[in-house]
This record gives structure tokens, sequence and C-alpha cells, in this order.
DNA sequence: CTAATATATGAGCGCATGCTCATATATTAG
DNA sequence: CTAATATATGAGCATGCGCTCATATATTAG
């Protein structure tokens, strides 16, 4: 079933078409910004390599930065990142700290995402 | 049902578990890199809100600049890009460039970003 | 023809970002 | 206790990125 809807672009309003029950509207800015902020943080290869890792299991900092041939600190900067975006989560164990991935919809994205470039070119 | 693997992680190998089926493994550069450049098209606000534009409907330039109310230039830089990384194609109509989506597994990594930025916080 | 419109693109500027290096703190080993 | 280990974090630097501005080209209007 097909519908006809009214969207604003600027100063004219257009018809267009979509399938019934689907958004259809120029994201504001502020939901756009706030979208763009979630897709950074899984636009680094870094931090794409760390998800992968702890993917598998759960790691602290010199586990990871030893499977990724980082340094800690690089390392240790990038987990903060992750932490501040909750997409992980630290738990203090004696001297390490134990990572774990924390945000399933965002790794749903990575695994969406992985799985496109992996059946193309 | 749950199997075991291995997992290289530097110098060690750790054993761990995961649903059978799912893939297991830190991503190699080569792939991470691309897999973040794929979500780096996705991580600016102007790119956000032109895919949105053209979800509606197929745009020309100055249309978009409109609903988006930015400079032509700055449009049309990010369409360039767009256009290079295959998201968009522009099809010439007399004066007029019209723009469309022409990767729709992007797109879909675009609406299930929004559906989850939509049903949270 | 000239003028206006639509788009593309290079240069440059300011800001964000990801790294290294230095340093700080906490915990455990001996 | 001291030394070693594990992590966190600020400063600084190099690079990338998104914008503006200037300019070029193409098409259509008059």
């Amino acid at each position: 079933m097909e519908t006809v809807h009214k969207v604003d672009l600027g100063d004219e309003v257009v018809a267009t078409r979509q399938q019934a029950g689907s958004r259809l509207e120029i994201l504001d800015e502020a939901t756009a910004t706030r979208l763009a902020a979630t897709f950074s943080v899984l636009s680094d290869p870094t931090r794409i390599r760390i998800i992968s890792a702890l993917a598998a299991r759960a790691l602290c900092v010199h586990e990871i930065a030893r499977a990724l041939r980082m340094t800690h600190s690089a390392v240790s900067h990038q987990l903060a990142l992750l932490r501040e975006m909750h997409l992980v989560t630290g738990t203090k164990k004696g001297r390490h700290v134990t990572y774990a991935l924390d945000d399933e919809h965002i790794y749903d994205l990575y695994s969406q995402g992985l799985a496109h470039i992996r059946h193309q070119s």
C-alpha cells in the first residue's frame, strides 16, 4: 500500500511517495548530530578492532594492546572514549580493568556493517 | 549450541565461547579500515541530513541546499563525497543534476541507527 | 548574442581527532 | 618497605575534515 505525504523542503512543500508505516522527513540538526555521533564511534579502525576483540570475550587493557599491537596508552585513550559513549564497561579486578561490550544495538550496527563489506567487492 | 574456538590475541592463544555460526576474530587492519570508512560516511550531520532528504525522493542540489539551509557549495562538496563512496548517483537533466540514493545496505545502517537513537534517551 | 541559473571544484582556514610522550595513581610481588 | 605492573590522563603535534570563498563550466532564458 502506498500513501502520499507532504514533506517540507525549505520554502516549498513537495509531495512524495513512500511505503506506509515508514518515517519520512528531513532530520532536524539535533537528531542528525546525535545519529552522526553514534556512527562516529564506529568510524575509526582502532575502535573497530577493539570492538571486534571484545566481541570474542571481555579483555583487560594490556591484552587488547597486545592483540592490536598498539601502545597501552593509545588503547586506554580509545577505551576511555568508548566508556564515555557507554559502548563498553570497565570493571576493576585487582590491578587489571576488564573491559566488556555494553551496547548490543551499536554492536548490531557493527555486525551489519561487517556483513555488508564482507559480501561486496 | 555453543562451541569453543581459539582466538589469536597477539602472542597468546586464548579459548573463548560463542554462538555457533557467528564470526569470531580480531579484524585485520585492512578490514577494520574499510569498515571504519563505511561508518565514516554516516558520521557527519550534513551527510546524514542529505541522506534523510533523499530517502523521501530524488532531489537536485539547490533543492537539498534549500531544505538544509546550507550553501550550494557545501552541499555539492558533500554530494561529491557521497558519489565517490557510491552512496548516491547524480543524473544530469538539463541544468539540474538529480541525486538519488544508490546503496540500500548503507541506507539500512542509517535506518537501524536512527531507530536506535529514537527509542533511547 | 548576454545574463541568469545550476553545479563543480580547488585553495585555504579553523577545528576535531588520534597518536606519542610524560607523568600520576593504584595494586601486587618480593 | 621498594620495585614492578596495570591503567589513566593531560599536553602537544600532525593529520583529516567540513566549511567558505573564488572561480570555472554548462545550460537555459530573453
